[in-house]
DNA sequence: GCACGTTACGTAAACGTTTACAATGCCTAT
DNA sequence: ATAGGCATTGTAAACGTTTACGTAACGTGC
């Protein structure tokens, strides 16, 4: 069997309140010498804590929930990454349940298993939720946020880029090279999406333009592809991709159309991963931060002082050319 | 509070021990009529089970852990897909830890923590194993499975493609199509890398071919970039790559040097995944399942029937000429 | 010598379940 | 009527920790 604390206490002849003590670094409850003593003979057990335990008599896991949605996008990594090394800084342990793709009852279900956990925070990644699941969330009292997705309010915990600047600042890039007929490809119609269209409206109205092109999609390359056929008579000379994956499918389905990017099509791409880099031409881009959204929707969660948008920045490479 | 079985118990006038009966389903040990009341007042009480207190009494967790290495690759997404979906069906959470960069610290703390855990299994993904790790795993008794790394040996539990087959596979393809100066690039130095190298010398070997051009790496886009200068010279007509990124950095590198991909430098990518797709021309690749990977590794660490070596293909785009 | 504080440690309850065992009531076969 | 069996429920221990509280020993200052 695996030893516990109280073969530890039986060995060195002390109690296990003691053993637990020095074990849970209660400093100036013991002395060095039992300390000593006690540590000696849990090293030579071979002892290990049971955190099991430990949770259920502290009522709270030291351990984060993750629920994240399986979208066709490709930043996850960055944004995970940044939330493990971030939780590991604060000690605290994270577990990743997956929520399928726009799936409700998986993601109900991944609520569900994050409460019965007792974590000491949810976080949810890329996630849409219904109205059973915030009141499922609010009333657990458990802190949660929602990462890269603004729901619109500051009654909700969030961190994410600020998707209506963001779009506004990608349109504005291209009216400042002298594209004036810009279209939107590939953005949902959940919050994230509505909001990049404000941004995206406001830019152009801003510059006297009302004639818009919007074209719905789900983040992926397949969606990419498959929108350039649609935007073709529509005789758009710009055209912004709402991530890197559509970007990419709009370029290989404007290289297999025999469209010039950038010289007939100039294409700028929202995300900025590494995606960008390997396109021929690389991307422009705008790049979001994932690792940072990631790391302070931890401190959010956990009742540090973070922000609700992370900045963002233009990168050109070479996919845009000035009219 | 968070109502108990305790509060249900009392509310409906039965004891714990038949609540606990009635939500944990062991079916019949208790009457209709009480199920129903059971259930009724849970559901009225808004009653969540506490796992953690389960698992406490139980000695073990619903749970895998996945030990993850943060390689600079990208087909990490699929696995964790193949597992999560694996385990849920076999009823069991799963929690990500996160082991750096060949970090032999975190390494070692990320088992550790599965370990405290009482989890059910440990998946161990991209990871090279130290002697130490090994023992700790050995001794702890809990299932453990390397996932995409075969160790070598059929005595530790793995699940990945046949790394040997699978360089010889891809070094036949280029042989095939009258390639005889073949390079290698980006492998690593632990056993993934040398399984390959092996299948590769040994395809060369079979054609009689004793030259062989290997430049190792760490799987990332800018090892490719990098390698790319350095086959240069060596005047190579095809080059392996270790990953689907060091595929790409090679095939920008030599954009960039104004080397023709396929006319002058065909180039053939381990991995497959999505990025293959991307680029310019479209990437030439040996395939490999991670989804599969991930999936029978669950099945391989619940003590499921389940294979060591996961089938790969070849697909062929536009990134190899025949000479 | 006494009151008091401090240090170091032990006792025992608590966390929320599961489950072995015992107990009860009822039915059936004799 | 009685023994045995079954269905249903209850009692209580157990899982491995933490921690409030109590206590003993030992100064220290008066």
């Amino acid at each position: 069997m695996k030893p516990t604390i109280k073969d530890i206490a039986a060995e060195s002849g002390v109690s296990i309140a003691t053993v637990s003590r020095v074990l849970s670094h209660k400093t100036g409850t013991y002395s060095e010498k039992t300390q000593a003593k006690i540590l000696a003979v849990a090293k030579r057990l071979g002892y290990r804590k049971n955190s099991t335990a430990v949770e259920l008599v502290k009522k709270k896991a030291a351990v984060i929930a993750l629920i994240i949605n399986a979208t066709p996008t490709n930043f996850s990594t960055q944004i995970i990454d940044g939330i493990q090394r971030r939780a590991s800084e604060l000690g605290q342990g994270v577990i990743i349940l997956y929520a399928g793709n726009r799936n409700a009852e998986l993601q109900h279900q991944a609520i569900v298993t994050a409460l019965e956990r007792a974590v000491s925070g949810i976080l949810l990644a890329a996630i849409e939720p219904d109205t059973e699941d915030l009141t499922l969330l609010k009333e657990s009292h458990v802190p949660f946020c929602f990462v890269s997705v603004y729901l619109g309010t500051d009654k909700v915990l969030s961190v994410s880029s600020d998707n209506e600047k963001l779009a506004a600042t990608t349109t504005d890039y291209l009216l400042d090279r002298g594209h004036t007929h810009i279209g939107l490809a590939g953005v949902d119609t959940y919050h994230t999406g509505s909001q990049r269209i404000i941004g995206y409206r406001r830019a152009l109205a801003a510059h006297g333009i009302q004639e818009t092109t919007i074209k719905y999609g789900d983040y992926s390359y397949e969606s990419g592809r498959q929108l350039l056929a649609e935007f073709l008579p529509l005789k758009v000379t710009a055209i912004i991709a709402a991530s890197d994956m559509v970007a990419a499918g709009l370029l290989n389905a404007a290289q297999e159309a025999g469209i010039a990017v950038p010289e007939q099509l100039s294409l700028i791409s929202i995300d900025g991963t590494d995606i960008c880099r390997i396109t021929t031409p690389a991307l422009t881009s705008l790049t979001q931060d994932f690792y940072q959204i990631g790391a302070q929707s931890v401190d959010r969660v956990m009742g540090e002082k973070a922000a609700t948008f992370v900045p963002v920045k233009l990168v050109a490479r070479g996919s845009v050319k000035r009219l």
